[in-house]
DNA sequence: GTGAAAGCGCTAACAC
DNA sequence: GTGTTAGCGCTTTCAC
């Protein structure tokens, strides 16, 4: 390919600077003239130079993470925080440590600020975050504790309202699993078929971007609108609602459970006798969905790349920290469609 | 986390030797015992060391890949190199550098053989390839002549035959692309339809691979097999086979298209008054089956991921020679599922 | 404000 | 066989 790559010692040749110089000017650094700062950026454009971030890596001091998160949701929260585990353990090679704070109580936004206090001064040079199910005012509270501290902060799978160059949200594209689910169910379903989509609360903006992605599809196909039914994530709400729901709609076709929360509507659906009779797109990889893909209750599901995420979350931070690149306001994770064929593999 | 991380330093004065000493038992050197090889190898077990791979990029000289392919098929071969490049590009930054050799004529074995014959004496220590449309004889002449250079390859894209810890296959999982048609397709349809796959060449292992992989899903749903059509990797084959099948068998309910060779049958789908009509399932996110989406005219296609193929041959290679990996015999790369939402995206 | 020098963890010549 | 030494490209004290 081209011929031998530029580096910080060509520059300063080049320039006759020392290597010093050359890398304060690149780098930002204070003590340097401002007219030197520009010939060397010049030159380096010129050149074609571009650092190499192992060295990077291995000359400078460790960078700090945090990671701070309750402890709820195994099929969710947790998988997200398996996905930034991983990612911080390639990283130890890039000389990137990390600590975990984990909030017992997922719904007590004061511990929440708590662990934050700690973090804020021992040095910690970037936070990865998720909500629990904090009351507005806690999560605002939160939100602004973190900008007060200036550390750059992502916040994960959750949609973190907030501006700024120091917040950052990586979470599922909500929308466009509704939509895939919708496009899934109009490919397999009559043009007059009745829908429905489960979920947890209406107000949940997860929630409510799901049921728009969904709608959206099937109004795209010339379909009708589905029922919306509520669980209100509590594992013990799902199977009375399902009943609810195929009481007051015997006629439903096809299915989208929008949440993790899916044992009860499988069970339901196994005790009514409505298997094969009700096409049903699923959510997510858990134990009651690979059972279902395996009896044939569930034909697809929309897997939403949890540990993916976490991984996009660590990466974002990183590259802001090493590389200066800045972060998306908001980046939205692609879902996965699962058939019973990839289903196994997929992670 | 844990504390800070093992060097070979701390080896070397744990057991009061060089690091050089140690750089040699670790990394399978020449020039020391056997004795002092298995404390080390043991000392390092036991604490725990593990080599930094960036300290390991840095220090060592650059390692030189090859490839060679042929100039053919711009949305397979071509899009597998596309990520082959991508990578490589990446890999700079670890002091791996690459040539690239492209055989005019993708017919021409002889032209493949003289390629290799450039690559074996100039250093290079890995060499990733695509065959062309060999004869018999030729490509197993140039699976000896790679074997006998003693250099690790792989093959990408394609089924080699052959053994050997020096050959390493990567392509799709054509068997599962095949398999999730068929589950998609019997998913849409009712038990009844008639359904037909439409590929290159039976004999093809790719083709037949997905044949079976598509009526086993079949199979598995109580649906009947597939009529098969042949259009022999030739676009104006394509729209008088489409032709022929349909008028042959009117009534087929869902088609799976398994070749990226779908521009004459989707012309024919299109001008005999289809659209609507059939269930199609396409192959690739190349412009035809992309217009086919916009229109309407196919629901879903299964991309064979060919840019992330071409990343992982490379991986396969680099972590053989950076750390010492064994390469699997084969490694099938799983397609994604795209429906209008995500086709966009795919890539 | 600028630069010399040490160091990150490892590899590779070349002495011993 | 084993150790010494000099890099790889960059960051980071700490003199000047």
């Amino acid at each position: 390919m081209s011929g031998a790559r530029v580096t910080i010692t060509d520059l300063a040749r080049e320039l006759s600077l020392s290597v010093c110089t050359i890398n304060k000017a690149l780098t930002g650094k204070p003590r340097i003239t401002e007219a030197t700062r520009q010939r060397v950026v010049e030159a380096a454009n010129r050149l074609g130079y571009k650092p190499n971030p192992l060295a990077r890596s291995m000359g400078r001091s460790v960078i700090k993470l945090a990671t701070i998160y309750p402890n709820a949701w195994p099929s969710h929260t947790k998988e997200l925080f398996e996905g930034v585990k991983e990612r911080l353990a390639e990283l130890r090679d890039y000389r990137v440590e990390a600590s975990f704070k984990i909030i017992p109580d997922f719904t007590d936004g004061r511990a929440f600020l708590r662990a934050l206090r700690e973090i804020a001064k021992d040095g910690t040079k970037g936070v990865i975050f998720s909500f629990g199910d904090y009351s507005a005012a806690d999560t605002s509270a939160i939100l602004q504790a973190l900008s007060a501290t200036g550390i750059p902060h992502v916040a994960l799978g959750n949609a973190a309202q907030g501006e700024g160059p120091l917040l950052s949200s990586v979470w599922q594209d909500c929308q466009l699993c509704g939509h895939l689910a919708g496009e899934l169910l109009s490919f397999a379903l009559p043009p007059k078929a009745k829908t429905a989509i489960f979920i947890g609360r209406r107000e949940h903006p997860d929630h409510s971007l799901k049921i728009q992605g969904f709608s959206d599809a099937l109004k795209g196909q010339g379909l009708r609108l589905p029922e919306v039914c509520e669980a209100f994530d509590d594992p013990k709400e799902a199977l009375p609602a399902a009943k609810r729901l195929f009481q007051a709609h015997p006629d439903i076709a096809g299915l989208y459970i929008g949440t993790e929360n899916v044992l009860g509507i499988l069970d339901y659906l196994e005790k009514s006798g409505r298997k094969g009779k009700v096409k049903v797109v699923a959510t997510g990889i858990s134990e009651p969905v690979a059972k279902g893909i395996r009896t044939g209750l569930v034909q697809a599901s929309i897997h939403q790349r949890q540990r993916f995420q976490g991984r996009l979350a660590v990466n974002t931070l990183f590259n802001l920290l090493e590389t200066g690149v800045k972060m998306n306001q908001e980046t939205l994770v692609a879902p996965q469609i699962l058939f019973p064929g990839n289903f196994a593999e997929a992670e």
